[in-house]
DNA sequence: TGACTTATTTTGACACTGTCAAGATTGCTT
DNA sequence: AAGCAATCTTGACAGTGTCAAAATAAGTCA
C-alpha cells in the first residue's frame, strides 16, 4: 500500500498534508509542526504546501475543521446511543465526551480553540461556520435540558451554554496546557463540575 | 526623566527587560515579543538579556510571576474591602475581580496559565511556588464559603476549588482567546456562572 | 497528433527567530 | 595598580514563514 512517490504530481497531497500534520502534532506537540518539515515528511517540496493553502494559518485551520466533525460526531449520536438514561445522566455523559474528546485529541483542542487561530490569526469562513454549528448543537442541547428543568428555563439558553460550555471548556484547557496534570482526576472533577451545575432539586 | 544609555552597564537591565516585555505584550501581544527586539528596545544588544535570562522561557516565567503577585494582591484585600457583604455577594465580587484581572492583562494572563509555560515550556521552580500559592488561596476562599454554606461541605474542598476555578478559568480563556468577542457579555456571563455554581437554596 | 492553458511542484532569496561561543568592557576588591 | 567577576557585544548557525519566479506535468481543444 506504500506510494510511488516518484511522480511530480502528488496526486493527494491536500488531505496528506492534513494527515501528517495531525500526526505530528499528535505526536510532538503543536509546536513542533512547521511548514518544511512537514513538507519534507510528506516528501514534497518547501512550498508545494502553499498551493493547497495559502498560509500557515489555513492549514491550521483546516485541521481545527477537521476536529470539529469529528466531536460533533461523538456528540450527536449520544442521545439516539442513551435513549431511555435521565436527562441529568445524560447531561454527564455528554460532558464527559466532550472531555474524553479533548483529552484524547488536545493539540486538535487546542488548534480548535486557541489563540493561534481565534486571536494570533484569523479564523477561516469556513471555520467559522463549522464551529458556529457546532456551538449551536450545544445549545440546542441546553434548551432541551431546560424543558427538562436540569436548568433554570427563565434564563436564556444561550446564556447557560455560554456559561455551562465555558466550565467545559475551562477543565478541558487546565489539564490540555499542563496545569492540572493528574489525569487521573479529570473525570472526578468533571463529575463535581456537573453537580455543581446542574439544578439539585 | 529619560536615561542615559550611554554607559556600558545598563544599571536595571534585568526590570527594564520585564517592563519592557510586559508592555510589548500588552500592545501587540504575546508573538509580538521577541528577544531580539526585546533587547533592541530596551537599548542594549542581542545578547544582554541572556545575563539575567537564561533563556526566553525564563523571562515568560518572570512576567507570569508577577501576573500571579499582581493577582494575589488584588482579590487578598477583598473581604477586608467588605466586611459585611453576605457570602453570596461576597463570592460574586471575587469571581468578578479574578475575571476582570484577566481581562485587563489578557497577555499576562495567557502566559500565567497559557500552554507555552506549562507545556511547551516547563515553568521555573519559583514560578511553581508563586502559583501554587494563589491557587492554595482559593481552596482556603472555597473552604470559607463551604462553611458558610454556599458549597456542599461533604465535597472535598479541593475538588470544588478544582471545578469553579475551572469555569472561571474557561470563561477567561474563551474571551482572551477571541472566541467569545463580545465583552460586553462577559459580567453577565459570569454572573450566570456563579448562579449556576453557587447552592441555590 | 501538437499547441496552448492550467494545475502543480521546485528553487532561490529574504527577513526574522532563539541562542551557543568567544571576546570586549566595566566596576569591585584587595 | 592588579586581578577578578559581572556585564555587555559581536559573530555565527540552524531554524522559521513565505514572496517571486522558474520548472514540470496534466488537461483541453485543434
Amino acid at each position: 500500500m506504500s506510494k510511488e512517490k516518484k511522480t511530480y504530481h502528488h496526486g493527494d497531497l491536500r488531505q496528506s498534508l492534513l494527515d501528517s500534520a495531525t500526526s505530528i502534532i499528535r505526536g510532538n506537540g503543536l509546536e513542533a509542526l512547521s511548514m518544511r518539515k512537514l513538507a519534507d515528511h510528506v516528501g514534497v517540496s518547501r512550498m508545494a504546501p502553499y498551493h493547497h493553502f495559502k498560509d500557515k494559518n489555513e492549514l491550521l485551520c483546516a485541521i481545527a475543521e477537521q476536529g470539529f466533525l469529528l466531536q460533533d460526531e461523538a456528540v450527536r449520536s449520544l442521545p439516539e446511543q442513551f435513549p431511555l438514561l435521565p436527562p441529568d445522566a445524560l447531561f454527564e455523559h455528554y460532558v464527559l465526551t466532550y472531555i474524553r474528546f479533548a483529552n484524547e485529541h488536545p493539540e486538535t483542542y487546542d488548534l480548535m480553540f486557541g489563540r493561534e487561530i481565534w486571536k494570533a490569526g484569523k479564523p477561516t469562513e469556513s471555520l467559522k461556520l463549522v464551529s458556529k454549528n457546532s456551538f449551536r448543537i450545544w445549545v440546542e442541547w441546553i434548551e432541551r435540558l431546560q424543558q427538562q428543568n436540569l436548568f433554570d428555563d427563565k434564563e436564556p439558553a444561550l446564556r447557560i451554554a455560554q456559561a455551562t460550555w465555558a466550565s467545559l471548556h475551562g477543565l478541558c484547557r487546565l489539564f490540555n496546557d499542563g496545569i492540572y496534570v493528574n489525569k487521573q482526576d479529570l473525570e472526578a472533577i468533571a463529575k463535581t463540575t456537573v453537580n455543581l451545575l446542574i439544578k439539585t432539586i
